[in-house]
RNA sequence: GGCCUCAUCGUCUAGCGGCAGGACGCUGGUCUCUCGAACCGGAAGCCGGAGUUCGAAUCUCCGUGAGGCUACCA
């Protein structure tokens, strides 16, 4: 059937953990390559061995598993062009060097003419972070490193054709000295290891990549791989360059300080195909305002043409001060259960959670038990005590009301638990007025005796007591569930009623009826 | 500093020379049962200045702001 060219990669460094941003390019190729019916590989760039960690890749593939993109070509399934891992592949990228040197395209020099960098870039760059000690070692080697030589060919200015941004251009006295040679650049280090842009090329060119698809932080890097290509005599792919996501001080995302992490997402109940709705409009659009949109329908309607071109940011809603300031990149349990519950509420409010919420009304009662059944558990509640119809009928009652799994899990909790306590503002405001303490006690008397416990049998026995006194029913429903709750808050109240059971029903009432009259 | 890119409600966006529209959030209201549910309203935006044009969010130029890259990091 796949009869397409098109293939496309995902590349990330199993630097920890996968990001929202490095989802958001994954998925434009992975649309890309669904759409076309072409060849969506994985590649993991784990040249950079200093902040690798060992279990970086099955992070990865763990976060693109839940998220749903399944890959035709990588680490673990191997494929025509194996291997997937850069570190494993250092034997070419040194091939194609040598390749390039021999025709005289590279040439290994040690070149400190450029001298160390000027004190005001070392303070910007110190300034904004990115100084690495490591780095302005590396680059004071005194061993010689692998120069490719820029070739301008005659040229006032590169030029490529980005398929979301348009014609991309560059004058050409970037890359040339005042003395009027050219600006050529490392593509091995002194120690052997290829540089991100060479590594990168071979990698494209050997895995036939047609397609460059990743964030237009790369758009620089794009003109220094075509001098590769060039040099290197193959054909240039076409690249598209995503609009980056910002965090909320709008700059790039931060892995360091961010909670971008997408398990941290998870833990939050966020259901993947919501995040990935999400994600999927943040820098496209369908441009008739649909904003649900399964993911069969996003691939259908996917195109480079309606990716804008400026940044979006990724923000949720209230901005509170986090708890700590690591943004997901810790170990500590602990830790991260306050980041979880931190995010939690930052996100009440956003369009992630609304889309959330959309996503989770639809869930089929089975569907929904399977994904809500981790949350459950870590609530401690005994699921093991119901029934499974009876579990779909709890968290059915809440399908609606909950944006999240983990709202839900919340929400359940009365069905469960019997409150502890009454909410003192509850009692003041239900059960001391209007005569809510013996109108509860009226009620209970008749729900003791009626014979059929059921969601219809209940409402009309409600219903009819209400009818009865000429009260509104809000007037003895509230009783109810405040005796049943504790709160002000809970579902249709015949439905909670039934679901509960006579007997613990009647218990708790009769619980709340002592308590309040204390009060 | 140099080069590249971007700029529409708070946020995500539609708009391709002809009345600035949608969504989230916010806000007001409705609902003989509550709710962060549902339903119905409202406020809220073209970064600034010139130019082209009968007409500019849209085209051009100049500012301003933001971001990216700029070292042997990916």
């Amino acid at each position: 059937m796949s009869n397409s060219s098109v293939r496309v990669r995902f590349a990330p460094s199993p630097t920890g953990y996968l990001h929202v941003g490095g989802v958001r390019t994954a998925l434009f190729n992975w649309l890309y390559a669904r759409k076309t019916q072409g060849k969506f590989i994985l590649r993991i760039e784990d040249t950079d061995i200093q902040r690798n960690k060992e279990e970086g890749t099955q992070i990865i593939m763990d976060g693109m598993k839940w998220s749903g993109m399944n890959w035709d070509e990588g680490p673990d399934i191997g494929g025509p062009y194996a291997p997937y891992y850069q570190s494993q592949r250092m034997d070419r990228y040194k091939q194609v060097a040598a390749e390039l040197e021999k025709s005289g395209k590279a040439y290994w020099a040690k070149k400190d003419a450029g001298g160390p960098l000027p004190d005001w870039k070392i303070e910007k760059l110190k300034k904004q972070g990115k100084w690495d000690d490591e780095k302005a070692q590396a680059a004071q080697d005194p061993n010689p490193a692998l120069y490719l030589k820029v070739n301008l060919k005659e040229r006032k200015e590169i030029t490529f054709h980005d398929a979301v941004k348009g014609d991309l251009s560059k004058p050409a006295e970037t890359y040339q000295e005042e003395d009027g040679s050219t600006r050529d650049f490392v593509i091995l280090r002194s120690n052997g290891m290829p540089v991100y842009n060479f590594a990168c090329v071979v990698d494209d060119v050997d895995m036939k990549i047609s397609h460059v698809i990743r964030g237009d932080d790369h758009v620089e890097n794009t003109f220094r791989q075509i001098f590769i290509y060039e040099a290197w005599d193959q054909k240039i792919p076409v690249f598209a360059h995503l609009p980056m996501i910002f965090n909320e001080e709008g700059k790039k995302i931060s892995k360091r300080r961010d909670p971008v992490a997408i398990t941290l997402y998870q833990a939050c109940g966020i259901l993947p195909e919501a995040l990935i709705n999400f994600e999927a409009l943040l820098g496209w659009s369908p441009g008739d305002g649909r904003e649900i949109m399964p993911l069969d329908e996003i691939i259908r309607e996917f195109s480079f043409e309606r990716i804008k071109s400026a940044a979006a940011q990724f923000t949720l809603s209230r901005k509170r001060p986090p708890p700590v300031s690591a943004g997901g990149a810790t170990t500590d349990p602990e830790v991260e259960s306050q980041i979880v519950e931190w995010l939690s509420e930052c996100m009440v409010g956003s369009k992630l959670e609304w889309i959330n919420g959309e996503y989770l009304k639809k869930l089929s009662r089975e569907e929904l038990l399977k994904r809500a059944t981790p949350f459950l558990q870590k609530k401690d509640y005994d699921l093991t005590q119901h029934s499974r119809g009876w579990l779909m009928d709890v968290i059915g009652m809440e399908q609606e009301r909950s944006k999240t799994l983990k709202q839900l899990a919340e929400n359940v909790a009365l069905f469960f638990k019997a409150p502890e306590a009454l909410d003192p503002k509850a009692v003041e405001k239900v059960l001391k007025k209007n005569d809510g303490l013996a109108l509860l006690k009226e009620v209970r008397d008749q729900l003791a005796k009626i014979e059929e416990w059921s969601g219809p049998a209940l409402d009309g026995l409600v219903k009819g007591f209400a009818e009865q006194r000429q009260l509104k029913l809000g007037i003895i429903a509230q009783p109810i569930r405040v005796a049943l709750s504790g709160t002000t808050v809970s579902p249709p109240i015949h439905d909670t009623l039934h679901v509960l059971g006579q007997q613990e029903s009647l218990r708790r009432i009769d619980k709340a009826l002592e308590l309040a009259g204390k009060m």
